[in-house]
DNA sequence: TGTACATCAGTGAACGCGCGTTCACTGATGTAC
DNA sequence: TGTACATCAGTGAACGCGCGTTCACTGATGTAC
């Protein structure tokens, strides 16, 4: 019943990993092939019989970037309600230690600057991704009874992903931490989410 | 009196004009030097008589990219009082027309990605860049009577920024202009600007 | 005013390097008999 | 179970290219006399 798991595919999804990682930490255009097999234990040469080329290569490590922050969503949404849910969202998605975990956590903050000089499958997956996350948000939001929860979801978006991108650009630690705690509390403040919130 | 303009002078203008829009426009790594050059109407060689390398260049080019942040800003707010100003502001800064002027509008959206890539003292220039429009923010807003000015600045600076960002990532015109439209409304709300704005 | 010369902004060939990509090959794995 | 062979994931040398940087040079400009 259950496929088995081949030997190449397992090696594709090291070099995918590894790509992951890297792109967030480095920039889409920021490590090159031969880095990234090394990375992954492998020589450069093999590299295309994994992938069309480069830009296969983002393109599909985009998805699994995107599952990093499918997974920030999940583990604090999933089984609560919307208003505990989403107040441990935002205390998640922009937690001190946010600004040093780059290269495992969401794609937007560091690679979102870069999407409109993306090849087009890149830019479209990364799209898909970018919306799945907002329409959760959005979900929570009308669930919580907020009107133009649409409207609400990109504006709370823009700045959870503006405080991560701000904090992480700051080379004062003080700075960082005081851009991500002012928009946990004005988050949280605007969605009412003072009282009902657990610790962060 | 006035100290005259050397022909030197005018040509590191013209690169640092160049080099300000085309690093908004491809990133900080995006475009080499000879095409610099080329589009400063030179040839690459000449350049090492302007500037020590490539970095240098990156740097003195921050500080002329942000008199467009510190333009916008004061085309705004001068001389008008700070409800007035501040919601000019944000209609102007999140405007539609913003998408596609990337490469003379502020550099804090296309560039704060790539800035904690940058050397020191490029990534020092913008930080300073950042806090001058951030400090002008919280200015305007303790003017209002806001408690907390300082802590909302930064708010209110992520959620724009967040905005531009991916208004600008997006492929599908109506939700870059969603987006806008959706932070635009949402910041003048939360700062009680909604009655005293004019027309956007 | 006219000639001789110094200055120096800008030119363009050349460098070493890392990039994405190609391809002939190697050698481990697994099947056939 | 033991040998012969096909498959194919991965290797590593090689390619053309654009990059940042260097440097010997050219030729226009402006001063000296």
């Amino acid at each position: 019943m259950t496929e088995k798991i081949s030997h190449k595919e397992r090696t594709r999804a090291r070099i995918l990993d590894v790509a992951a990682e890297a792109l967030r930490e480095h920039g889409a255009d920021g490590i090159g092939v031969a880095n990234l097999m090394k990375r992954a234990g492998l020589t450069h040469g093999g590299f295309y019989a994994h992938f069309e080329n480069r830009d296969d290569l983002v393109t599909h490590a985009i998805d699994r970037m995107f599952e990093s922050s499918r997974t920030i969503m999940l583990r604090n949404m999933d089984g609560v309600g919307p208003a505990e849910g989403l107040a441990a969202l935002i205390d998640d998605y922009l937690s001190d230690r946010r600004i040093e975990q780059v290269a495992r956590g969401c794609p937007m903050p560091p690679l979102l600057g870069e999407v409109a000089r993306m090849p087009a499958a890149a830019r479209a997956r990364f799209e898909q991704g970018v919306e799945a996350f907002r329409l959760r948000l959005e979900g929570a939001l009308e669930a919580l009874g907020h009107r133009e929860a649409d409207l609400l979801s990109r504006s709370v978006l823009a700045e959870m992903i503006g405080a991560v991108i701000l904090g992480r650009a700051a080379t004062r630690p003080e700075d960082a931490l005081a851009g991500l705690a002012a928009s946990r509390e004005r988050l949280k403040t605007r969605l009412g989410l003072d009282a009902k919130a657990g610790p962060g």
